[in-house]
Parts: C-alpha cells; sequence; structure tokens
DNA sequence: GAGTTGGTGAGCAGATTGCCCAGCGTTTCG
DNA sequence: CGAAACGCTGGGCAATCTGCTCACCAACTC
C-alpha cells in the first residue's frame, strides 16, 4: 500500500514537522512557500499512507525515572516463540521487541530504574520457561538518538517518484489581486 | 534536573497525548476533567522538565522505501570511539547508535531498501577502519513496537511523588455557577 | 480535444490558543 | 499560629488557526 517515495515537497514538509512539531497548517504553509490548503492535502496523503504515523510525544525514559538502557538478546526455545511474546510484552520495562534472523532469537530493549533494577527487569524477562539463554548490553552513550530526518532528505532525493519530471507545478496560477 | 517522577494526572495526559496526539490543550482537558489551564501548566511542566522532548512526527522507513530494518553490532578499535560515531552519524540509514557494554562494542539500528541493498549499507557502514568487525541481525517481525504507554503508567502508579499523599487537589475549588 | 489531478488564492463560521485575573483550599515556613 | 507560596478552578478576551468550499489554471493522461 501506500505509492511509496516521497517528492521533495513531502520531504520538507516532514523535516519541517520534524524540527518544529508545534507549527500548524498554515504556519506550514507560509515556510515552505506554497499554498494552506497544499500542505493540507500533502499532510493527509502521508498520513493516509502511513509515512507519519502520528504524532506521539517523545518521552524520555530518563525523566520518568528509568536512566538505564539495555539491550537484551534472547534465545528461544523452538515453538515458544507466541508465549514468549506475550510474556515480554506484558512487562513494562520492554519498549520493543524484535524477532531476527541469526539463532531465531530476539532483541529486545529494556530500560531501568538503576542498574541494580536492572537486574530485577531481566530475571522478570528471562524468568520465563522457553527463554534458552539472555544476553545484555547495557547502553552507556547514544551518540546517535533515534532519527529520521536524514533518511527522509535521502529518500525525498532519491525518489521524486510521484509526478513527471516537467511541471513545477510552482508559482503560476494566481488570479487574485 | 527535573523532579523526576510524575504524579497520576501527569501519567493519564500523556498516555492520552500518545494516543490522540491531534488533540489540543482544550479538547484534552475536557477529557481529563481539568481546567484547560492545569493542562497548560502540565504540559509546560512536562516539557520543560524533558519529560516530553517534543512530538515529532512518526515517520515510517518501510513506507518511505526502507522496508528493511536491522541491528548491527560493531567491534571497534581502541581509540576509534570518536571516528566510527561521526562515521555513523554521517549514514542516514543509520537510524541510531548506542555504546554498549560488552566488549567497548557498538550497537546500531539500520534500514535498507531490500535485503540486497543492506548488503550495501553494511559495507557502507564497516568500510572505515576502527570497525574490527561486524554481526548483524535482520529483523522479522516486531511484535512490539517502540511503545512508552505502559512504561507511563508504571512510573505514573509508582511515584506519585509530586504532592503529599493527602490532598487530592481533586474537585474542590468550584466558585463559578 | 476532453477529462483528471494537483496547486493557488480567497472567504467564512466556528473552535482554539495564549494570557490575565480573582478566589480558595492545602502545604510550608517563620 | 498567622502569612506566604502553590496549584487548580472558572471566566473572559483578542488574535489566530482550522476545516471546508469555490472558481480557476496548468500539466499530464487517454
Amino acid at each position: 500500500m501506500s505509492t511509496d517515495g516521497i517528492d521533495e515537497l513531502d520531504g520538507r514538509l516532514i523535516v519541517l514537522l520534524a524540527r518544529e512539531p508545534r507549527i500548524g497548517v498554515l504556519e506550514a504553509s507560509r515556510r515552505l512557500g506554497v499554498a494552506r490548503g497544499t500542505v493540507q492535502a500533502r499532510m493527509d496523503r502521508l498520513q493516509a499512507g502511513g509515512v507519519i504515523r502520528g504524532f506521539g510525544p517523545d518521552v524520555d525514559p530518563a525523566a520518568l525515572g528509568y536512566p538505564v538502557t539495555a539491550f537484551a538478546t534472547l534465545e528461544i526455545k523452538q515453538g515458544q516463540g507466541a508465549d514468549v511474546r506475550t510474556h515480554l510484552a506484558s512487562v513494562p520495562e520492554v519498549l520493543e521487541l524484535h524477532t531476527t534472523t541469526g539463532h531465531g532469537d530476539m532483541l529486545c530493549r529494556l530500560v531501568a530504574r538503576s542498574n541494580a533494577d536492572l537486574q530485577r527487569v531481566i530475571d522478570r524477562v528471562v524468568g520465563f520457561e522457553g527463554i534458552v539463554r539472555a544476553s545484555t548490553a547495557i547502553v552507556m552513550e547514544n551518540p546517535v538518538p533515534l532519527r529520521i530526518i536524514p533518511l527522509v532528505e535521502q529518500a525525498a532525493a532519491d525518489g521524486p517518484a510521484r509526478r513527471g519530471p516537467a511541471g513545477t507545478g510552482g508559482e503560476p496560477a494566481g488570479a487574485g489581486t
């Protein structure tokens, strides 16, 4: 679904939204130099197409009292996948979970109140039959926080796919005063 | 910084925002059953305190044309850390990067246009002196997408820390008609 | 040549925002 | 114990923005 690929304007719009989430449609149209209706239409399309999933608040676990982050690689007993997922989903400290290639493993991101607390979290995570082994890596630094802007710019540059190469669709028109 | 810990109202507010990001302050105050000014004050405090970093758009890499996600564990040559970070930060497909305990390693999240393209990305990532070894795990499923709500609820329940235990701060007051 | 799609500029009623005020119950401090 | 500080409530107001609709134009498609 979704026409995959965004054009240059979509890219600028997303980047703008990423940088200043609080601006409204009107302000965005000014910054982008296009009509309000255009921005509105683009936003609708981006959301409908799934490119923009939403605008959830970016909550910092550390500020919530969970300054420790870790990644755990889990080795699962064959056939126990579904149960393990359910189990992990029930642990609040499990922020995300992926199943990966390799050893039929899983990788999950955890947070904890302290290093000591991390032990509790890990115990809870692995304290479930079906999990054969777990190895944890504690995060010390985060040189590159989750980002999307560079990728959006890349995508916008690579695939202006949406329209033909010609039409600027730019400033012609014009009827008013 | 930031008083660490949120109370029950903060928790409800964040969860509400996470579920329906488009609602404004006014609508939120209605849903929460508190005065508009209160919501406004809470939002300000949460943002000032760093609990809420912002409201950036949630962009789906897959919809951008990057449906493949992978995690790469990198082994770095001692002392090359800084350079490697800079290098990785320059690759758009590197969505996030962490330095972790273990082997003085790094863990990064990558995306690519296809499995074949992933090879290109990995080559670019590891094609840098200072990176000794890399092992990659391709993500197949994502049973638990990055989430924060359960943790917020947990935090709100655990540490109502903000006020004393007594005062509900709830419905007293009231003067109008 | 006709039709469709996407963009522009304008307009309007209704809703929301930002900001300020006064009152009041609780908690804290001197 | 009395006073000040806080946080929340309920109103109010001007300015702004949103959602939606029009008519029109240009380019691409058939």
